[in-house]
DNA sequence: ACTAAACTACGATATTTTTCGTATACTTAA
DNA sequence: TTAAGTATACGAAAAATATCGTAGTTTAGT
């Protein structure tokens, strides 16, 4: 999978929080966080479209939009270039950080804590089996 | 601050694993990764000094270069744009997804779970105070 | 039927980022 | 003192992204 401009992450992610939509609507959407034109967002989800990175459904006058590429799968392509680029290849002083700088609510960290809890378990599984 | 592009973030990185290097040490490290010339690497430090990101020490034939740009900053910065950008704003998420996908030792996860702790405390503190 | 509004297609331009060739100067060793 | 090696400076090209104007179509209201 490639990697999604920033530009291109903008309306991917205004298509993965509202499902699939004409480019009008997302335009609406992008064009309250940012000044752009109408048709720099139509020019640029018609090339995603031709990348592969969106289908299009042409049977209204409206063409319907909807991302290809998976949210999860993009981030986790996307989180791994980060932590190699950004943070020298630690995820975990990326994950230090990212609790640090942010308001996290204490039903968000027990998840986290209880993510955590699972990993070790696995961990120990895979000890003993070996 | 400004954002560094992906080309200024690889030459930071290598400033800060090793501090001060001559364009020469940095261009060995980074070739090392990436086919790229001398006289890109050169031209890139160039104008990151002029930019103001790293300073130089011009006393040698060789010039000396230096972050200015501090690691922990940059990396807040550019994490706070990332969690924005690629998880639409949920810290939570990227955490769980880093953590689901990297390999983090006993030790890290270890970590973790006290600087959560932590974390914790300080919000019960908090709300006692309230 | 006519006009205004809304769409798509598409070329062209602007901007940003990256890459590199060449000129020129300093250093060292033979 | 000359040649080879190594530096910097700098302009310019290349590549990657983003932006937009304009033309031509379709749709809807009058």
């Amino acid at each position: 999978m490639h990697k999604p401009t920033e530009a291109e992450l903008e309306i991917l992610q205004v298509l993965w929080k509202r499902g699939a939509c004409t480019v009008r609507e997302v335009h609406e959407q992008l064009s309250q966080q940012k000044d752009t034109g109408y048709t720099t967002t139509l020019k640029l989800m018609q090339m995603m479209h031709e990348k592969g990175i969106l289908k299009r459904n042409e049977s209204q006058r409206s063409h319907v939009y909807e991302a290809l590429w998976q949210e999860e799968e993009v981030q986790k392509s996307l989180l791994a270039r980060f932590v190699e680029t950004a943070f020298g290849g630690s995820a975990m002083k990326l994950v230090m950080q990212a609790l640090g700088n942010s308001k996290t609510t204490e039903k968000e960290l027990k998840q986290i804590k209880e993510m955590i809890n699972q990993i070790e378990q696995e961990q120990q599984k895979q000890k003993g089996g070996e």
